[in-house]
DNA sequence: TATTGTTATACTCTATAACTATA
DNA sequence: TATAGTTATAGAGTATAACAATA
């Protein structure tokens, strides 16, 4: 399970004050909000590519491991495959992925980017770059260190896995069979 | 628009990582994990008292304005008033809060706590306050409250309104007709 | 005719489980 | 018999719109 992008329902806000104390003073109450706000605005800095957070987190992770395949995937995306088959059709309809049968054994298949979406990847993640920035204008220069520093213990204080490589995070938890590419 | 609880989804966390540059150095990317997390751990820790943070939310603004009516709350809970519905239903057929019908307008509901509504209130917000300090145990005791400050001030960034008190925030925004209780 | 609250309906997202094809 | 991927189904959660009571 990677950590990754708040669901930001797009409908609508599924907000819930906790109104008790101030809320301005509770880490908790704060996080939460900005963690929806941070969602969102990732989401919306994303959706002039074309892209899903999902979408850009699959992505992502293929762009890691060319030749992946989509069991694999479900680990770090913490979907289950059935959801995975979706997510891989828009991206290959889209002409970004391709599903490449294993020869070896046609069960598996192998996920690989296309010239196209390796582009569209290098812009989104150009697009992720800015949104930081400007997700981070608030605060001054001399502020921002301190405050990932002081995230990251919150996060492993909560269990978050931090980087997780894709698929090469936890590769033999419980070691059944031979390892799919 | 409250700023609220991020809804964190019990049967599986939605969650998507960005997986492009160091996550743990990225703001934006860690907010949302956190955020979710935050939000999770809030609505554990709520579990036992048998309320959810949206129920708690709504028992935190009828607390702050006895007699508020459904149609007021619908603002700062930032929901429909058809859900607002089920919700209200729930916390009355627990004995929590009560509906009384306003004698000068049988159009509105009063809303009230009752004296088992404040109890578990009360009780609700100890747990808060509890998983409050749980959840900042990472953090060195002079770290807090500059975190505190970097938070409120991306928060500011996003526009989100952070106290808001409760249906009096915004009272007046088109001004159509009298304002209900 | 307008407004509060309610009910009905439809839509989205999701997980579970049945299915296929390969092994 | 077991595994990768797929399809089918069902259950939450939600918003929109139709509705009833009151004004």
């Amino acid at each position: 399970m990677i950590p990754g992008m708040n669901k930001a329902r797009r409908p609508q806000a599924p907000r819930v004050g906790s109104a008790e104390g101030p809320p301005g003073g509770s880490v908790v109450f704060l996080l939460s909000s900005l963690g929806f706000a941070a969602s969102r605005a990732f989401q919306d800095a994303l959706a002039p590519v074309g892209l899903t957070p999902r979408q850009f987190a699959l992505m992502n992770l293929v762009a890691t491991s060319e030749g992946i395949s989509q069991g694999v995937l479900t680990q770090p995306l913490g979907i289950p495959a059935s959801r995975l088959v979706g997510i891989v059709d828009e991206l290959e309809n889209k002409g970004l992925i391709e599903r490449r049968r294993n020869p070896e054994d046609r069960r598996y298949y192998a996920l690989h980017l296309t010239a196209k979406g390796r582009a569209t990847l290098n812009r989104a993640r150009r697009v992720a770059r800015d949104n930081e920035e400007r997700f981070c204008t608030p605060l001054e220069p001399s502020e921002r260190e301190p405050l990932l520093e002081s995230l990251r213990r919150l996060a492993a204080g909560q269990q978050l896995p931090l980087g997780v490589h894709p698929a090469l995070a936890s590769p033999d938890e419980d070691d059944h069979g031979p390892a799919p590419m």
